[in-house]
RNA sequence: GGGACGUUAGCUCAGUUGGCAGAGCAGCGGACUUUUAAUCCGCGGGUCGGGGGUUCGAGGCCCUCACGUCCCA
C-alpha cells in the first residue's frame, strides 16, 4: 500500500465512522449567514470589546484548511477559496458528540460552523465556534499548505486543486471576469447589443485558420467550428442592427502555444457608419478604462518591464513599421519583386502565395513584428491578406485595418468592413486561388454572405479583442494557460491517471 | 517538426565522482486551553515517469517511449 492509499484509507475509515454515529457526511444543504471571506471583510475592523458586545452567532461554511491543535484547544482555518476565517473550537464549549467529530476531522473536509464571532489574544477575528456539520468529506490529501500546488501540469490538468490552494490563481480568474463584465458595461453603454451566432457552421469563414470539423448525424452534413463570428454579425448589420457585440469561444485547429489555445474566446463587435480610425480611439478608450477600473492603473507589468497605456498610441502602417523599426529600405518594399529579393537576401522562407501582400507580410514579421513592443496599432495590411476590409481610397493595394499590438502580443484585429458585394465576390475568389495554390488557411468562399452584402450592409468598422491575452497582460500571466481555467493537454496514457485505486475499490 | 530542460513520498524539494533513497509539510501514535508555516516526543510512508542497455553495482551514464515546460520553425 502506497502512501496515499494509506492516507486516503485512514479518510474513508473516518468517514465511514463519522456515518456510522448516524450523521449524514453529504448533507444536502446548510442554513448560513456568511462565508469566510465575507465574515472577514466586514466585521475585520471591530474591537474585541465591539464584538463582544454584539455576541454576534453566525454560521460559517467552508473547507478546512489548517489545524492547530493544541490539547483541548484546537485553531482551525476555514476558507472559502478567497479569504480564511480562524475557528477557535474549545472542548469544553461544545457537546462530546462533537468534540470527537472534531477530532476526526481532516484537512480538506468541507464543514459548517456555528458559533460567536471574537478576537483572539494575538488579536486574530474568529469564530468560537460550539456547533460543527460535515459537508462533505475530502478523501485525497490536500496539496502542501505553505508552497501550495507549483507543478505546473498538475495546476492545469486539476485546477480545482490550483485554485484550492493557490489564491492568486483564483485571482487571475475574478480578473478575467471583470475584464468580460466590463466591456459588457461599456458596450452596452454605448448602444450596443450583445447577440449569440452559431459555433457550428457549415461554412468556417471569417479568419484566416483551419478550422475543426464535426459532424450532424441528423443531417448527414460535417460542420465546422467557427473560426470567427465575423460574417454571421456583419449580416446582424445588413439586418438592421447597428452595433453589435458577441464574448464567446472560437476554435482553431492549430498549434499550442504561450500565445495559443484552440479554443479561445474573442470579443467581436461591429459598429455601424465609422471606419478604422474610431475603433482605434474606442479601442484605447476601452482598454484604459479597463486597466483604470479593474487594476486602478494604466502601467501594466508585464515581464519584468512597464507597459504605460498612457494615450495616444503609437500607429505605423505596416509599411512604415517595416521600414522604419524592420531596418528595411524603403525602395523595397514597394514591389513583389523586390520583396522577393530581400526575403532571399536575409535567407528568409518565401511563403507560398508570392502575392505583394504575402511578401510585405512575410518580411513584416521577420523584421519589424517584434519590435512592437506596444501599446502599438499597426495599420494600412495589403489588401490580398485582408479579404474583408475595405481598400484605401487613395492605394488599393492596402486596407483600412489596424492590429493592436500590447507586450509584443497581437491583441486586437479591426477594418473598415468592406461593403461592396461585387469586390467582396472578387476578394473570395482571389481566396479561393491561394487556396489551390497550397494556402490552407484562406478563406473559403460563403455566397450566402455576399447576397445579404447584396441587400446593403451599411459601412461599419468591426473589430476583435482577444480576451485571453488581454487577460494575460492585466493580470502578468506569461502563458494563455495560466487564464483559461482548463487549457487543452494532451490526455494522460492508459494507467498514468494516478486513479488506479479506484478501479481496485470497485470489487 | 527540431532543440534545451524537467519528471524522486500525497505536496514542495534535496540527492556530491556511479557505492545503504533523504528533508520539510501532510499522515499515524502521544503531550499540550490563545495558536496562526503552533511547539515537543515517537513512528510509518518510494514502480526514483515507463521500457531496454552499460556496469560487480544505476536516482545519477547510454538508448528509447510517454507526459510536461520553454525556445525555434
Amino acid at each position: 500500500m502506497s502512501e496515499l492509499d494509506v492516507q486516503i484509507a485512514n479518510r474513508r475509515q473516518k468517514r465511514d465512522e463519522i456515518a456510522a454515529a448516524g450523521v449524514s457526511v453529504y448533507p444536502h444543504r446548510f442554513e448560513f449567514d456568511l462565508e469566510p471571506s465575507v465574515v472577514k471583510a466586514k466585521y475585520d475592523d471591530l474591537s474585541i470589546e465591539e464584538l463582544e458586545e454584539k455576541a454576534l452567532r453566525l454560521r460559517v461554511p467552508g473547507r478546512i484548511t489548517a489545524f492547530r491543535k493544541q490539547g483541548k484547544l484546537v485553531f482551525a482555518d476555514l476558507h472559502d477559496g478567497k479569504d480564511r476565517l480562524q475557528l477557535f473550537l474549545r472542548k469544553n464549549a461544545m457537546s462530546e458528540q462533537t468534540w470527537e467529530l472534531l477530532l476526526q476531522l481532516d484537512l480538506g473536509d468541507v464543514v459548517g460552523v456555528e458559533g460567536q464571532l471574537m478576537r483572539t489574544r494575538m488579536g486574530e477575528l474568529s469564530l468560537a465556534g460550539d456547533r460543527i456539520t460535515i459537508l462533505a468529506k475530502a478523501l485525497r490529501p490536500l496539496p502542501e499548505k505553505w508552497s501550495g500546488l507549483k507543478d505546473v501540469e498538475l495546476r492545469y490538468r486539476q485546477r480545482y486543486l490550483d485554485l484550492m490552494s493557490n489564491t492568486d490563481s483564483r485571482r487571475v480568474f475574478e480578473t478575467r471576469a471583470r475584464i468580460i463584465s466590463g466591456i459588457r458595461s461599456f458596450l452596452d453603454a454605448r448602444g450596443f447589443l450583445e447577440v449569440e451566432t452559431p459555433m457550428m457552421q457549415a461554412i468556417a469563414g471569417g479568419a484566416a485558420a483551419r478550422p475543426f470539423v464535426t459532424h450532424h448525424n441528423a443531417l448527414g452534413i460535417d460542420l465546422y467550428l467557427r473560426v470567427a463570428p465575423e460574417l454571421y454579425l456583419k449580416r446582424l448589420l445588413v439586418g438592421g442592427i447597428p452595433r453589435v457585440y458577441e464574448i464567446n469561444r472560437n476554435f482553431r485547429n492549430e498549434g499550442i502555444s504561450v500565445q495559443h489555445n484552440p479554443e479561445f474566446t474573442m470579443l467581436e463587435f461591429y459598429w455601424a457608419y465609422v471606419d478604422y480610425r474610431q475603433l482605434m480611439d474606442l479601442t484605447e478608450e476601452l482598454i484604459t478604462g479597463l486597466a483604470e477600473d479593474i487594476l486602478g492603473t494604466t502601467t501594466l507589468s508585464w515581464k519584468g518591464e512597464e507597459l504605460s497605456l498612457e494615450r495616444p498610441w503609437k500607429r505605423y502602417s505596416m509599411k512604415q513599421a517595416t521600414v522604419e523599426l524592420g531596418g528595411v529600405e524603403p525602395a523595397a518594399v514597394e514591389s513583389e519583386e523586390r520583396l522577393l529579393a530581400e526575403l532571399h537576401a536575409r535567407k528568409l522562407e518565401v511563403p507560398k502565395a508570392r502575392t505583394y501582400g504575402h511578401l510585405l507580410a512575410a518580411l513584416f514579421e521577420a523584421t519589424a513584428e517584434d519590435e512592437l513592443r506596444g501599446p502599438v496599432f499597426l495599420t494600412d495590411h495589403p489588401t490580398d491578406i485582408s479579404p474583408l476590409s475595405k481598400q484605401k481610397p487613395d492605394d488599393p493595394r492596402f486596407t483600412e485595418r489596424f492590429e493592436l499590438y500590447l507586450g509584443g502580443m497581437e491583441i486586437a484585429n479591426a477594418f473598415s468592413e468592406l461593403n461592396d458585394p461585387d469586390v467582396q465576390t472578387q476578394r473570395f475568389r482571389e481566396q479561393m486561388l491561394a487556396r489551390e495554390a497550397g494556402d490552407d488557411e484562406a478563406h473559403q468562399v460563403d455566397h450566402d454572405y455576399v447576397r445579404a452584402l447584396e441587400f446593403g450592409m451599411p459601412p461599419a468598422g468591426g473589430e476583435g479583442i482577444g480576451i485571453d491575452r488581454l487577460t494575460m497582460l492585466f493580470t502578468g500571466s506569461p502563458s494563455i494557460r495560466d487564464v483559461i481555467l482548463f487549457p487543452l493537454l494532451r490526455p494522460l496514457p492508459e494507467g498514468q491517471t494516478g486513479d488506479e485505486w479506484m478501479v481496485e475499490s470497485e470489487d
